[in-house]
DNA sequence: CTCATCTCAGGCTGACTGAGATCT
DNA sequence: CAGATCTCAGTCGGCCTGAGATGA
């Protein structure tokens, strides 16, 4: 009846395999592209979160980029290397460290950006604008429903 | 202007971002169906690739299900000692192995579908029918973008 | 007392690499 | 010779847990 299949897999169908197979492209990607400026993702999504709520204590900013505690502890403490980020207690919390960008993580976040922007490009390279924005507005929802409903 | 978002960041408009947050749910919903069969991803992927193409050797499934050729190893060891797959040399082509699904594994395998399936469902809750049909093509033409370009 | 925060030590998986043996 | 296959050993990054110290 029907033509020879390309690949008939099951799993070509199952939408938790397909989303891992574009995810680690996608994983990829991007590392391949922070690599070149000696960052992680970590960094970039960390960079990303102070540049929009300013500075913040490093359990709310785990909380908004899903990352876990120890992880951020790592991310503080390498950006912080760098000069990229500053970790101060917090005066009015004292369990608490504030953490703030500085001048030079703003502008290293604006190449990283370029870089990241190239890497999204290239991972949805067969899709047009259009599909771009119905695929990320599928992947929103259901992103928010497991983030509330865990 | 616009009222308060539930979350700017731009984290959330990255595809990259979007979609490694949907392979994180779906791979622990996955992960934990197939647990109660003491299965793995692996296992289950292979186990779907031997129903459909018949024997093969471990190089072409591994090709297939884009499962590393190490980790391959392991997953038909595994089945192997299981007895819900058997490795015999190629006569053929003796650098290779014929892997071959038991009775026993293909019955496994029906028990494991209905599990799969239900993560399935859980994944992708927050979405109709026909969104999820939607997502599943725009994935599609992702993986196979950069399956053919790599 | 309970709860939150930060930190460290470490476990576990999954994706992947390198190298060697074997064979086409 | 080049190139494919299988296996083993081991790296690396990301996700996650437990527990201790400090403080609200």
């Amino acid at each position: 009846m029907a033509t020879e299949e390309r690949d008939p897999s099951r799993l070509r169908n199952l939408p938790s395999w397909l989303v891992n197979q574009v995810a680690i492209a996608g994983n990829r990607l991007v590392a391949e592209a922070l690599a070149g400026a000696g960052k992680r993702r970590h960094h970039y999504a960390l960079l990303v979160a102070l540049d929009e709520v300013g500075p913040a204590s490093q359990a709310d900013l785990g909380r908004r980029i899903m990352i876990d505690r120890s992880d951020m502890v790592a991310a503080v403490n390498e950006l912080g290397e760098q000069r990229l980020v500053e970790r101060a207690p917090d005066p009015d919390d004292r369990r608490r460290n504030v953490v703030t960008m500085t001048a030079a993580g703003r502008k290293r976040l604006r190449e990283l950006d370029r870089l990241v922007a190239g890497a999204q490009d290239e991972l949805l390279a067969p899709l047009s604008a259009a599909e771009r924005t119905r695929l990320v507005r599928l992947l929103t929802r259901v992103v928010d429903h497991h983030a509330t409903t865990p």
